[in-house]
DNA sequence: TTACTTAGTTGCTCTGTGGCACTAAGTTAG
DNA sequence: CTAACTTAGTGCCACAGAGCAACTAAGTAA
């Protein structure tokens, strides 16, 4: 509503400040791989009936702060650094969803990213997280309902997840640098839910030009197995995706 | 910065009012094929010096009403009607891009959506349209510089475009209920601007199930052309993508 | 030395698509 | 009436990648 209306420069400085804004927030989904299944870290609500959805588990974000974020990429890659400690995983938006209705006090909108980090080492690393906890995903969901319409977000994010990992390289974000091509195939699968084929699967990232070897093996009980690393570790490799699979050379 | 540490009633309520709010915008990308080119839709600012990029040519869109719009969906199908008069095209979330800076105005958000509508018999038949013009695309861009983030922004609505064409039916949007297969190939070549093969198209939608012939012809100075309609109006149908060609059972 | 396990390869078939030539069905020009 | 033209629509072959399965390779453990 401000259409061609000449407005003066006092009505513009007025309406700015009188015109309600919407609460805008930040949540990230963090999906990881724990004991072969793919997980994503929640946080509990304040215990506090002033909260809404108090206790509840929720994902972990919160409201940009105007004085700190630069950007709601930089807000995103706080969140997870505060619940994490990881610096530079791969972080992809998801979306953005607003309503009068999602949270209780008021018009809200919130930017949704989701992350991809590698099996932590240690449960978790990051500051004050003893309100933070892995769970794992069964049929696209977590077993128990989240507070505000996190449940959808997650959901969502899943749905991103699960469909670009059919065609991109995403599932390498979620290991170590160096890792061999059953490492690699076994995210493909276990966030897939599905087996693939071995074979295929070589061919398919080998063309790619999406690894290269390093100079080690990885021994065990069995044979060796050929170690490897991301040529572009912050890429994204998109596989030829259909209609003009004739080369890889797409832009 | 709301951890774990208990927040009285009061305090919560406080800060809830005392925190800066982001301004909270939705842009519209309206897309459109006019004389064999994809086309956007572009308003002016109003050509007044309190306003930020006074005159320039930009998205239509504007701050989230908190009022009228219930949620952010709604809100972008409400500026796309006031701009073009169509009620129901495609309409799918880009993202959204918040800064510190993209608004001089201060911290603010704009959550963007792209739409793809029929080629328009008038010009334009909204309401108060004077300020409102398409502009081809040429190069992903348009000739001019946009006002705000608009030109990084309609740039990632072509790519998403773009890229999502590769493998859905899209561009049925862009047309009207009933059209030829030719027609529809034309759609994707001009958004792909490249050329498809002409039968391996046609296997592609009729294997998708995406449209059925109605009981009519296009006669034209030769051979008449079938007719037909999408099977489901409202739904965007994805072709099979890489990895498992396998049947389109998936979800 | 044998059994077992996982790594990695090879070869066959099947399918969808690219490429291209062909047929079909209308109009217009002579 | 026929030939030329244009666009609609089909048929056929080749090829690349996926599915499938068997095979070889290289280590450990009994």
């Amino acid at each position: 509503m401000k259409q061609k209306k000449p407005v003066t420069p006092a009505a513009a400085g007025f309406d700015l400040q009188s015109v309600q804004r919407p609460l805008t927030t930040v949540d990230v989904v963090i999906f990881s791989v724990l004991e072969g299944r793919l997980h994503v870290l929640l946080v509990t609500r304040p215990d506090d009936a002033s909260e809404p959805f108090p206790a509840m588990w929720a994902l972990p974000g919160g409201f940009v702060d105007v004085k700190k974020d630069l950007d709601l990429e930089s807000c995103a890659l706080r969140k997870l650094q505060q619940k994490t400690g990881v610096k530079t995983p791969y972080l992809e938006q998801v979306g953005s969803w607003g309503s009068s209705k999602r949270d209780p006090r008021g018009w809200s909108a919130t930017h949704v990213y989701f992350a991809l980090i590698p099996t932590p080492a240690q449960p978790l690393q990051g500051s004050n997280n003893s309100n933070a906890a892995w769970f794992p995903l069964e049929e696209q969901r977590v077993r128990m309902k989240l507070a505000f319409d996190h449940g959808k977000l997650l959901e969502a994010a899943i749905q991103r997840l699960r469909n670009k990992v059919e065609y991109t390289s995403l599932p390498a974000f979620l290991l170590p640098e160096e890792f061999t091509l059953s490492d690699l195939q076994r995210m493909y699968e276990i966030v897939l839910e599905r087996p693939l084929e071995k074979s295929a699967f070589r061919t398919r990232v080998f063309g790619a030009d999406l690894v290269e070897p390093v100079d080690k093996v990885r021994s065990g009980p069995n044979r060796p197995a050929q170690l490897y690393r991301l040529i572009h570790p912050h890429e994204i490799v998109y596989f030829p995706r259909t209609f003009s699979p004739r080369k890889g050379s797409e832009d």
